[in-house]
DNA sequence: CTATATGCAAAATTTTTGCATCGTT
DNA sequence: AACGATGCAAAAATTTTGCATATAG
């Protein structure tokens, strides 16, 4: 996800730029926790004087619409963001709740060669929590 | 899942056996179709004359808990129940939404005959669905 | 200036909790 | 009779929606 592209993207579809998508842009562009909303709009309303829960979702469903960013869910339930577009996977870890990830090429050597043909998400211990 | 083996052990915990726990245990016993809380509190109303939402989540965590069931987040974020112990993995439906086993053997197969250490979810279309 | 986005509040959904009552053993 | 389970209602937590107001282009 690159910042600038996205808002062109966004130009071309006729979506105005604004403060609260700028910051929303910006706290994701190459963010690798794969953040929640809640986490998202804290780091916004630190950043602008205020913004409301509801325009951070909207934000959040345009981009995905837009394939801007991916969208996983947690183990949790909550929804996580995540501004890499590239085709890879997941590891959640079950002990400290972590998505961390996992990158195709390393689904597609498991696999003989074979790329996989959606998502695959590994659930267990990150390799902070194993034993 | 055995409902026997498991009344057996809801005794040795000095768990009683109500007719709720009954319900669930007979609804959830053999079915494959890894149902929500919701779909359980269903199917228990149908037959009992009532039951109430907080028992049935009692009851499924409790179940949980003693390992008698299996629990797996929906990709909808909806919790779902899996009466299935043995270890296995799943198969999540993007355009149907269903949730399908996918055996071990299957995994550790694909893995170069180790097996995966913890639940794999494929993310994708289930054969029903695929083009 | 006009279309669009924002923000607030309230609704919808799923799950959890507190507490009085009821039922199992 | 005692202890645990049930059921109701209300609370939490996350996400969605309706609508009046504000703002980007």
């Amino acid at each position: 996800m690159d910042v600038d592209a996205v808002e062109q993207v966004l130009k071309e579809h006729g979506c105005t730029i604004t403060p609260q998508r700028r910051a929303v842009l910006r706290f994701l562009d190459g963010n690798l926790d794969h953040p929640s909303a809640a986490r998202i709009y804290e780091a916004v309303t630190a950043d602008l004087p205020v913004s409301s829960r509801a325009t951070v979702y909207n934000t959040l469903a345009l981009l995905v619409q837009l394939g801007a960013v991916g969208l996983v869910r947690g183990t949790d339930g909550e929804m996580r963001y995540d501004p890499n577009t590239a085709p890879h996977h997941h590891l959640s870890c079950d002990q400290c709740g972590r998505l961390e990830d996992v990158p195709a090429t390393a689904v597609t050597l498991l696999l003989r060669g074979q790329p996989a043909a959606g998502e695959v998400r590994f659930t267990g211990r990150c390799p902070t929590c194993l034993p």
